[in-house]
DNA sequence: CCTTGACCTTCCAGTGACTGGAACCCTTAT
DNA sequence: ATAAGGGTTCCAGTCACTGGAAGGTCAAGG
């Protein structure tokens, strides 16, 4: 299978791939014309990779998580931690995007939005830290 | 007032007030040594850009809305406009950080994390597009 | 006067995870 | 023979900083 195909059949765009593979997530054969060749296992790698990076993960975890993924002798605390880390850093993420959420629906609001220059947005902005 | 003290007044780190000027989103004046000296207006600049910050706004956004903020003939639409494709984009990426947790919370919770290899996290990334 | 330490300066490189683009090669169909 | 549509490498850019090196300046103390 070449990229192009392997980019439809994960959904992954043939630029990642070649990234992933430039980082060493995945290690393609090559062909007699230099075009790299895809294999099951591969592909299985890779939706792995897609699967991982949708639910947050960076791409060093994903790294551990394929290599504990391939380890039999694993403890599954292991994966465990690395995945609550990762939901600590999205549910800080998330409150801080409710925070913004929150002050700028206020500010959206109150602000008329027509062609007169008064606007409570740029008032809060002004009086930062007064 | 110099570089130390600004960044203490106004909770940038002084790295990123130099990167401002340095992007042109302030022009603090230079004393016969080379330092930077920050009159009161650089400040309020300053405060105006780390509150615009934590509200979300990218740096782009930051200088449209600081040049609004000094234009007396703004029309507060064109403000509003701006935080309102904010607080979409806000929006969104708490929808998808919200899906993540979901899910997350769900693999987590379903996890002994424990000394054994088998683990419904892997097993959900690994079953990924089947 | 000298040193010490805390400031300040510039400039360059790195972060994360891609993404765009140039320049070029290979394959298949017409 | 050529044109379209793959593929290849490599370099640069994104965003908003952040770290670090190498060096200049200033105020206080000995």
């Amino acid at each position: 299978m070449n990229i192009g195909d392997v980019a439809e059949a994960t959904g992954l765009p043939a630029k990642t791939i070649r990234y992933y593979e430039d980082i060493d997530l995945v290690r393609p054969a090559r062909g007699a014309n230099g075009y790299r060749v895809f294999r099951e296992t591969d592909l299985h790698k890779l939706r792995f990779l897609g699967r991982a990076r949708t639910l947050g993960f960076s791409i060093e975890d994903c790294r551990t998580l394929l290599a504990l993924y391939e380890d039999e002798q694993r403890a599954s605390s292991e994966v465990k931690e690395i995945a609550e880390r990762n939901l600590e850093s999205i549910e800080a993420k998330i409150a801080d995007l409710r925070a913004m959420q929150e002050t700028l629906r206020t500010l959206v609001s109150a602000c008329a939005g027509d062609e007169r220059p008064d606007c409570p947005i740029l008032a809060d902005l002004g009086e930062a830290g007064e």
